[in-house]
RNA sequence: GGAGGGAUACUCAAGUGGCCAACGAGGGCAGACUGUAAAUCUGCUGGCUUACGCCUACGGUGGUUCGAAUCCACCUCCCUCCA
């Protein structure tokens, strides 16, 4: 009775961990059914998770999915990460109503090389198996796309959101578009998956993916969502091309002062999605913080959990140090740039300077930087658009707060 | 296949012959205030030029005109209605 007992407790807290932050289960009970079975029998479940090659730097927002892909392979289980590379040659019409651009085969494997060694900053590799759509989407044929069109129904296909909105909207809808919630639900076939996760705005191809399982005779597969993070801005989704995001490759310092960027409101919103605290932690720092702490500690704290996280904790504690430096007590950075930079005999505009050393985009905007006050030369306000400034010297060039080089003027 | 409507800068969106490098809003950047928070206020937001000024830009190509984002022709793409 004891160990029954015992087994229980341990089932209801490994379900705790996998389902931490998770949006949805479908179908919750069947879920926790297939875990208990599958550890009865001794058997791993193979957990599906796919990513388009589209972009190739894995940002936080991603990280929420490898995070509970990496809870199932703790729990022992095996994880796919499934790479798209021929769905993404479709593009998943998700969202927007544009058309997105097909992606060459070079251009896929490419992303997919970067991403699978971003990837193994979460997961383990040991426990990993990469798989690529290509390898039985290539050879599926007309024959085989009719076959698994025929599975579904175009008033089906019409309940998903985005294409309900464009076809009730008059928004052009491409056939082909049809195909890629098909083509992501056939790939469970394919790798007969226990369980896939996604975003939540995945809902309806990983519900397709259940659908074709039990069409292609297959027990369906579960599925499991996690939010959509949003990016530093605090209300649209963190991706790369709003540039609201923190990718997992970024430098500690930087990864620290994004996180340190993001509003108290947000700041909460990560805590309760990235970290790994303990939800009882989050409540007492949330307490504190009613109680008068500055929301900036809690902030730093949460900061250095983040780039301890990808960069290891001797990383984030001097991330943290360094913010602390800059910010706080106007201390320079110590990564500055160092430049040298070939000068004319007449002298060279600060304007100018500041374009080559590739602290503004143009000189119009170097001259617009210095009216507005924002240029620092040797810690000195450059308040005159026609300074300029001969070889022979090393100057300190700041522009704003965060932008800093040190460039060496030699004759040229 | 037929008829009509549309394409303007990062986004939305004004502008129907010169006052248009192009109103306005959002976004972004910078300054003030701060905790690189929020809120608020202010400025900037095509390039080259110390400057005068010059160049590029309103889907594409030609044309009319002293002068075109604006007028005309053709082309491309999108939408709506009809078949």
């Amino acid at each position: 009775m004891r160990a029954v007992g015992e087994s229980l407790t341990n089932m209801n807290s490994e379900f705790a961990e996998l389902e931490r932050g998770t949006d949805e289960i479908i179908p919750p009970e069947e879920f926790r059914t297939r875990l208990r079975s599958a550890r009865e029998q001794g058997r791993r479940l193979r957990i599906k998770a796919g990513f388009d090659p589209t972009a190739k730097d894995l940002h936080l927002g991603h990280t929420l999915l490898l995070n509970r892909l990496r809870a199932f392979q703790e729990a022992g289980h095996e994880a796919v990460f499934l790479i798209g590379d021929f769905t993404g040659m479709i593009g998943d019409p998700t969202g927007k109503n544009e058309t997105r651009k097909p992606l060459t085969r070079e251009q896929v494997g490419e992303n997919a090389r970067t991403y699978t060694e971003q990837v193994f900053k979460i997961l383990d590799p040991e426990r990993t198996t990469i798989e690529f759509n290509s390898r039985w989407l290539d050879s599926l044929g007309t024959e085989g796309i009719i076959r698994i069109a025929a599975q579904h129904t175009v008033a089906r296909m019409l309940e998903r959101d985005d294409f309900a909105k464009r076809y009730a909207g008059g928004q052009p809808i491409a056939i082909h578009e049809f195909l890629y919630p098909l083509l992501q639900g056939y790939d469970s076939v394919a790798l007969k998956a226990d369980v896939e996760l996604g975003g939540t705005d995945q809902k309806f191809n990983l519900l397709v993916g259940r659908h074709l399982q039990q069409a292609f005779g297959q027990k369906p597969q579960c599925i499991m969502t996690v939010p959509i993070l949003e990016g530093l801005d605090g209300v649209q989704k963190m991706s790369k091309s709003l540039g609201n995001y923190i990718g997992v490759n970024d430098a500690p310092s930087e990864m620290f002062g994004k996180l340190m960027s993001i509003s108290d409101t947000l700041m909460w919103r990560y805590y309760d999605l990235l970290s790994f605290e303990p939800l009882s932690v989050v409540k007492g720092l949330r307490d504190s913080v009613d109680g008068g702490a500055n929301p900036r500690d809690i902030k730093m704290r949460l900061g250095v959990e983040i780039v301890a996280r990808f960069h290891g904790a001797a990383s984030a504690e001097a991330a943290r140090s360094a913010f602390i430096a800059q910010f706080s007590r106007g201390a320079l950075p110590d990564d500055i740039p160092e430049l040298r930079i070939a000068v004319p005999a007449e002298g060279i505009a600060v304007a100018r300077l500041l374009r080559e050393a590739g602290l503004v985009g143009s000189n119009a905007e170097g001259g617009r930087m210095i009216d507005q006050r924002a240029v620092r030369l040797d810690h000195e306000r450059v308040a005159d658009r026609a300074l300029a400034l001969k070889a022979g010297a090393t100057h300190l060039l700041q522009v704003g707060s965060r932008r800093y080089a040190r460039v060496t003027l030699i004759a040229g």
